[in-house]
DNA sequence: TGTTTGTTATATATATAGTATAACAAGAAT
DNA sequence: ATTCTTGTTATACTATATATATAACAAACA
């Protein structure tokens, strides 16, 4: 896992880390039951605040990614995240209006958008194969 | 054009008004030339503040959405939207690849994830029917 | 008994979001 | 010319979110 993050964003530094971390899963370069470093260990070695790692760990936890035990620290669920239901499915289409209106009106059509997704499938499904 | 914002959620309602009206366009309830309230009359219509809409104007301008001339006010840009080049489509793959690593952590595949962008397809291109 | 873990509590700095007034400047209508 | 409406600019203020900095607490483990 290399985290790499972009300070001049303005997506906020707690955020791209559970992007980070979450790609990691979904590439599954983080497998069930991985531990992931400590608060103050990852702080440090990003160079960023030891709340800030935390924050990002609370709302994973919050959202079923990993467990936090008392002294063992944080684990990726060996249980996998939450399957999705019909809520989340609603809240991601929700989402995605708002970005795929946008496409629309910029001339991306149904299967120029289809065939970004795929590449990120693709990224995502096939990218594990050197760690394996 | 409904412009109906939800005051509870953490999206900024310039961020809101944005999308609402850019999906008004996609769905060609809003049509090149059209003209849009003025910030005064959109504000008070909304019961938000002036600046606020000014932000989200402002923002669609840039994007190229609208026009804003100096008397006529804001109007939908008769040209149509600038095309999605390659930096936006590249753009639009990193905003994209969180969103689908979550969704595949949580069990939605490829085929499930088609299927919603498609029934957005849907309702961004059939429901200006009613309006025609 | 230490050491490491997450956790909690303050405090501070900065940026963003939203509001509230007021005034300015250009175009259009009369 | 005057008036009205348009976007625009300038301040000021409040609230919230982000990020940092220290410090201390509590549980689990070696």
């Amino acid at each position: 896992m290399f985290i790499q993050l972009d300070f001049e964003t303005d997506i906020p530094i707690y955020e791209q880390l559970k992007d980070e971390i979450i790609i990691g899963i979904a590439k599954k370069e983080l497998k069930p039951g991985d531990r992931l470093p400590s608060v103050r260990a990852l702080a440090s070695d990003i160079g960023i605040n030891l709340h800030t790692v935390n924050k990002a760990y609370q709302q994973l936890k919050q959202e079923g990614f990993v467990l936090i035990h008392r002294q063992r620290g944080v684990v990726i669920n060996p249980d996998g995240a939450p399957k999705a239901d019909e809520q989340y499915k609603q809240k991601l289409k929700m989402s995605l209006r708002p970005t795929i209106a946008d496409s629309l009106c910029r001339g991306i059509d149904k299967e120029s958008y289809f065939t970004i997704v795929e590449a990120i499938y693709e990224e995502l499904l096939e990218g594990g194969k050197s760690n394996e």
